[in-house]
DNA sequence: TATGAATGAGCTTTCATTCAT
DNA sequence: CATGAATGAAAGCTCATTCAT
């Protein structure tokens, strides 16, 4: 990518990655047209291959961009001094909730992306997928798993609260409702539910 | 389509029905390449269109074979007078099992199905969408759900397990690992842990 | 072509005859599809390839037969010593009628045929094509002009008789309608008119 | 179509119409073929489809373009006072021989647009085929027939003419003789000798 | 910096032709 | 003699990418 890219207003260059995020999160990256980018950006599309020198350049751009973005945001709202299981998992929410504000397709696009079949496009993330990934688990980390039943097994715990709330924000996604604030409110439900059962 | 295909040696419908799920489930509707379908069907270009009429044909005729033959394995495995949430569960996993040894695709496929974005794909589907839907409805209404404590939201339970299943299958299946007794162990570990917590 | 053909019954010969020239003269060379002409036939695909070796072949084979059998028709129906230039249209457009009976697309497939504008098909009559004028020609030297206006030239007078006797008939049939009488009563109406405009 | 397409040089719109008409006219609808179109016009495939949204986007557009064009050229050559037959017959070949100056095929390629048999065009330009002959009747009731002798039937002198001007049209075509002002003294040969037999 | 006209490789689909039965 | 399943080159069309302005 073209640094300059950072010269531009910082509306614009959200303009331009907001648009890119929804079409690749709507369609994969093979679905994605970059007509479709450029118009929903509103820019020509000289412009677009000015900064990113092709579409897997913007893919990879957007990318680690929203790994970044993620991360900071997950920093700043889990207490990394937090140990109680349901409270770190209902503070990444609330960090989630603080990137769909600014960026309302990031989310879904980091969750397409983990699936994403292109070959070019797995290349061109998988370095970065696991920054992303240590960033989790050092949180998890964090937990103190003692006051949870020994029925429970944390590492299937884990995962089927990260699958359901991935399918659901996806769900949402699909239904073409963003409302933030509902997301939000329906995942805590589910948490809510697990923390009664789970905790001694 | 052509009812000529049926006339076919099965060996031989089975590889492009395999085929076919095969590219779709990896690519999605759009993302899909006949030529990629011929290939690993093991068969001309010409042949695939002189028995589906086009790709949303091909599309549509593989969707549907699905879902019947889904049905009909949930409905000889699932033991209709069975009223346990859990065993109920552990049967359904079952005929995916078996469905997986012949079709090692069309689980994956129907679940990629669900979420297509392509109109004309969502518009071929959208009628056998709901036969399959209603025979999931019909199974879960054996169930009695008294047993579980009192903690659980049952439509929460459903929703957590079906979206944990079809997201391990999901990753078995990215992984490229295609041992189904293996996703199936794995499966039963997520509904042995889940029965332990919801039992009162 | 295959000559054994010819030892198919008489039926089943003017089956696919009928069926080419029907094909070739709604579609042009390129336009008719092979395909059309076996189900016109009520053949197989591999029959009409086993007596013609290929499309051009069977263009060429009817283009050929329908030429002699036009000539032949000619020559039994225009009085060798007529001299009239009127009664000799007249009776070649008696043999016309009397080949619509049998052959009803044949005259409109020889029509067409002059105007074919793929190379190949061209190439294919080229020579054949001379073989039906001259015969015309032969017959326009029985002619006795000197029965004319002398205001007529006589090659612009021939060449409107045939563009309008070939428009009226391209014009029936595209309306669909077959029928051969009505067609030749029309075309003997210009005939008359011409006839009273270019007496002495 | 893309309105863009104005905005292009005149020189090289033209090229692009040229080439289709061309294309259209020697080979119909359905044997035209794209890549020969962009050949012809030196452009590339994706330009045209840029322009035009399809094959029959195109076929609509020349159709209209060539109706247009026409019109404007039989008014502006046409004498609305004057009412003698051969006279106003002379004016519109003057016109036609206006628009083969700058457009070679359009003509041809309306004529055989009349007897376009392929569904798809026939819909595409039904609608401006009754405007053109609208006019041409329009132009036809200006004639006082009362100078003919009358053995003349009108309505087949007129058919006779049109028939005998559209065949030697597309002979010269045929001929690849692109020379308008030979075509138009041939034309105005058979108009003579035609004046002279019908004229009381 | 910014535009969008222009390109051409690649995709879906058609159809003349072949060949095992 | 007869079939129609099978083939693959070629057609229409899409879209990432380039480049003159």
């Amino acid at each position: 990518m073209n640094s300059k890219f950072f010269d531009l207003a910082k509306e614009k260059q959200d303009r331009m990655i907001n648009a890119a995020l929804k079409v690749f999160a709507e369609n994969g990256y093979k679905g994605a047209s970059t007509d479709d980018i450029v118009k929903e950006a509103g820019i020509s599309k000289g412009l677009l291959f000015h900064y990113f020198s092709n579409k897997i350049g913007l893919y990879t751009f957007v990318y680690d961009y929203s790994t970044r973005y993620m991360m900071l945001e997950l920093t700043s709202e889990v207490d990394s001094k937090e140990t109680d299981f349901f409270e770190i998992y209902k503070q990444m929410e609330m960090a989630k909730l603080q990137v769909l504000k600014n960026y309302p397709y990031m989310q879904e696009f980091l969750n397409r992306a983990m699936y994403e079949d292109v070959h070019e496009a797995i290349l061109a993330i998988e370095d970065k997928r696991s920054v992303l990934k240590e960033c989790y688990e050092k949180i998890q980390n964090q937990i103190d798993f003692s006051v949870l039943r020994e029925e429970v097994d944390i590492d299937r715990l884990v995962k089927m609260l990260d699958l359901t709330i991935q399918g659901i924000m996806a769900e949402h996604f699909r239904q073409g409702s963003f409302q933030p604030e509902m997301l939000y409110t329906e995942v805590l439900g589910y948490l809510e539910m697990m923390k009664k059962l789970t905790r001694r």
